[in-house]
DNA sequence: GAGCGAGTTCGATAGCCGTCAAACTTCGTC
DNA sequence: GACGAAGTTTGACGGCTATCGAACTCGCTC
């Protein structure tokens, strides 16, 4: 049943950073963390979700998105018309102290940034 | 075959820490998690495999040890013929900086020690 | 409003992972 | 040497998860 609401869509909801068990799984995905990492890069604004993945189709890309959010990692928007997402940079250094950065620099030892 | 060194058995190799994702998968296990946290308050000395782990058997516990052993987190040594886990910190700690503490800071915050 | 492009959802599938019991190994002890 | 305790390995099983194609939805644009 389409409720289609007039007035506007909050599309999907932001959920709170989940334990560190699940966020460690979330990060634990390559194509996750590749995710994660170019969110990083773009410098914490929202990104267009065509530009944070190669080698997988959007299906698998968007369980991907879907993981993260659920993680409460990254949360979603629309900007002009395409969905973007972003990464709760503050909210996850609130929950989980400096785990998303000592793992962003651990990846960044691993394959450099181009 | 038995080779059966008459001197001293090195027992199983110490490997070196795996790479962030099998670092991140290792410790996404809440078992796993778990037998790191006490290898971690033991204070980095060798203990015993039966004080590491509850409710699971001792062959899935030995197979979490393992999966621990291969990602380069724990070694394995014998003391006085028990089996024994310690806890790599240093080397995890120069290998991937800031991630096993934090880590281990989160998992203290969602459930404190006794 | 017809068409299109971007994402998401839905089934379906294959592989991995956590779990256990049972058998085996290796100590130490009687 | 026989027994027993502590760990490990093996084999099997169930559930979770990553993956894809296809169908669907939602905004734009013409």
């Amino acid at each position: 049943m389409s409720t289609s609401p007039a007035t506007e869509a909050p599309a999907y909801p932001t959920l709170p950073v989940a334990d560190v068990h699940q966020v460690l799984s979330a990060l634990a995905d390559p194509i996750r963390l590749e995710i994660v990492r170019r969110l990083s890069r773009a410098g914490g604004g929202p990104t267009p979700c065509a530009h944070l993945y190669d080698g997988v189709s959007k299906s698998t890309a968007s369980h991907h998105f879907k993981t993260l959010r659920e993680a409460g990692l990254t949360e979603r928007s629309v900007e002009a018309g395409q969905s973007c997402q972003r990464l709760r940079v503050a909210e996850v250094e609130q929950a989980l102290p400096g785990i998303l950065s000592a793992v962003l620099r651990a990846a960044d030892e691993l394959t450099p940034p181009q």
